[in-house]
Parts: C-alpha cells; structure tokens; sequence
DNA sequence: AGTACTTTTGACCACCTGGTTAAACCAAAT
DNA sequence: ATTTGGTTTAACCAGGTGGTCAAAAGTACT
C-alpha cells in the first residue's frame, strides 16, 4: 500500500473519488476513504472540512472530466460525420474504463441540484452556439431539417446508456465480460452508422 | 394524511416506494418509511423483517413496472415500425410520469446484482426469441441487416436516457419544467422517425 | 536547542441507524 | 367476560456516523 509520490492531500482526493464514485454519497463513509488514503480520518476533515466539501470536489472533477472532450469535439472544424465518429470512438473507450462516471453524475445532478449552476459556469457549455452549428453543420451536409437538441440527447443516449446499463445488458443477454466488452467495440461502427443513416434524407421527412 | 381504504402493510410499501424511489437504499431511513406510512417504525419490521426485505420489494416492484409492458409490446404481432412508435410513446409518457424509476433500477443493479437473477426469472425476458423476432422483422420489412441487440439497446437508450439525464438537460439548454415537458413531446415523433430512418437502406450498408 | 508553523494522530462525542422486545391494543370466537 | 390471535406501539440498544479537539510529530528557520 506504499503510496508513491502523492501528497496526503492528493491521495485522500483520489480515495475519495474510488469511494464515492462506487458508492455513492450515502453509501460514501468518511472512515472509508481515509483507510484508502492511508490516513487518518481528521485528515480528511482537515483538508476538506465535512463531506459535502470533499464530495463537490469529487463531483466537478468527474463532471469537467465527462464534458470536456465532448465540447472539443463537438467545436472542432470537423465535418458532422467525422465529428459522430471520433465523438462516439473516444466516448465509448473513455467510458468503458470510467464506466460509473455517468451513473455517479447522474446521480449527483439529482442529489445536489443546487451545485450546478456553479460547475457549469466553470465549464462553458455555450449551448447556443453548438445547437447552430450542429443544424447548419446537419443541413449543409445532410440535407435535412432537424432539431439539433434532439441530435444532441440522441447522440449522449446512444454513447452514455449502454455504459450505464452494463449489468442491464449482461443479465438480458447473458454476456460474459469478454462478450460485453465486444459488444462495446462494435458500437464504436454500429452506432455512427445508425445516427448517420438516421441524418441521411432519403425522401422529404413526413409530415405530421 | 387520513389514509384511506389501503391496509398497514400496503401503506408501508407504498412509503416505502416513494422513499427508496427518491433517496435510493443508502439514503432511505426507516424511520421515514414509518413517518410516510403514518405508522410506528417497528411495524415496518413486523411486516418486512429488515431494509434489505422490503428494499427487494419495492425493486421487484419497480422492475416488472418498467419491463412488462416493454415486453408485451415488442412481442406482438405488429410490424416493426408500428412496434417502435407504440413503445416510444408508451414509454416517453410513462417515464415522464415515473421519472426516477430508471436511475433507481439502475443503481439497484450495481448495489445488489446478486438479486437480479431471481427477478429476472420471474419476469421472463427470453432475448432470444426476441432478438429473432426483431431480426427477421427489421429484414423483411427494412430489407436490412443489422444485429437486433444493438437496435433493442438504442430504441432502449433514445427513450430511457433523456428521462435519466433530466437535469442535465434542463440545465444545459436553460429548459423550464414545461419547455422540458415540450421537448418530451416532441421527442415522441422525433425519435420513431429517428429509429425509423436509421433502420432504412438507402444503399447497401458498409461492408466490414 | 529553541521557536513557530503546518501536518498528522488518537481519543472523544452527540446523534443517528437498523433492529429487538415486551407489553398494550383490538377484534372475533368461545 | 375471557381467551386467542393478529396488530401496533413505546422503550430500548449496540454499533456506526460525521465531526471536534487538543496533543503529538514533523519541518524549517534562527
């Protein structure tokens, strides 16, 4: 357990992180994570006073972690299906090895709905600008007239739900972790090819 | 807070949903399941020995709710495009109205996947024959070819996800509860068509 | 060696937690 | 009226909870 070069600070925010992230802040103990820091529990509340202050800590970090690259992408100067594809590639690896962040940020928007206005500031989203650019992008290259919220949720949806519904699929499916992990790389081509063919008209949209 | 015909015991589990529901098994105290209840605390144990007993119940509860319907609709005897519009509809109006429902069930999978199984036989899911069936439909009447676990996890993702991601989505896109309510309603034409037209060949899908 | 400062610890506490138990309550049957 | 059975309650408990505090250990400077 010699834990390497970190300081105890440091070491007790990467405990604190392991804990919550798989338990939750409920199921969280302050005992806990000082045992996975290797220190003692005062330390804790020395550096990060209660447990709300540690867990907001812990909570931006995964939140910033989650929807930084995804802002990258999504305002880069790539065409909208390159853009899909390196999207959902690098969502779908980053998740699979950090498959409780979404539940954890989920949860915690639920929990603590006070809080976020504070971490979105911090991590501009600027959703008005990319909700242009995505329908000019989508009509300029598509050909299609669509609302690009609805692009948007669909394409979190299809990258974020199968992570978080992992034991879901293991269990109906009966998977073994080899074949779930297969099943993940195929949707790394299954899925771009499914929202690209969705964007692509082939007759004018019905109308309703 | 008279409450009406319900005996005791139905009182209690219905507390008990609305507890767990909301504050999940760590954040949901007994005592509040009593208060809720309008009983005495220890007659939640007369009629539910301990948390973990009447945790299960609700779960089960919980569980069935979400996937019967699912089930009985994929399984009949409509074609595919009309299976996909009923179950969104369906879905997107339950969820609205059961909102924490599916966070609940999936953080139940990951805190307790030894009881999965168990209710898993109850509420029998038989992918196989569904996948079959989705398979050879998607074919005949698409006149496509593509692996029906990813469809079923998409149609799954596009209508369970956004209910999830609720906040999220309120906060990003500066949504009041009822241009959330809006976006909701719009999303019952929007993704059918979505589902719909990603499942339509316009040329031969890319070959691997 | 002594001082001033931060870091780390053990002991402690008030409160809350799920759970137990024995007694009270209440109907229906005798 | 008494018994019998299920129902409901108050009182209680051992263990755990987040959090405090003062003392100890370490560090750097003089």
């Amino acid at each position: 357990m010699g834990n390497s070069v970190l300081s105890s600070e440091e070491r007790i925010l990467e405990a604190a992180k392991k804990v919550f992230h798989h338990k939750g802040f409920d199921g969280a103990r302050m005992q806990e994570i000082a045992d996975e820091a290797g220190v003692n529990k005062s330390l804790v509340h020395y550096y990060y006073r209660n447990k709300d202050n540690i867990f907001q800590a812990v909570f931006e970090d995964a939140f910033s972690k989650l929807i930084s690259r995804l802002n990258e992408i999504f305002f880069s100067e790539l065409p909208f299906s390159a853009k899909i594809e390196t999207f959902i590639d690098y969502y779908v690896t980053f998740l699979s090895q950090n498959a409780y962040l979404p539940l954890f940020i989920l949860n915690g928007l639920y929990e603590k709905p006070d809080q976020i206005r504070k971490i979105m500031g911090k991590n501009q989203l600027s959703p008005d600008r990319l909700m242009d650019q995505i329908r000019k992008q989508v009509k300029e290259e598509m050909n299609i007239d669509i609302n690009p919220m609805h692009i948007y949720i669909n394409v979190l949806a299809l990258s974020i739900f199968p992570v978080i519904a992992k034991p879901l699929i293991q269990t109906i499916f009966g998977f073994s972790n080899e074949q779930l992990l297969r099943f993940f790389e195929e949707r790394k081509t299954s899925v771009p090819e499914f929202i690209l063919n969705a964007l692509t008209s082939h007759e004018k949209n019905t109308s309703r």
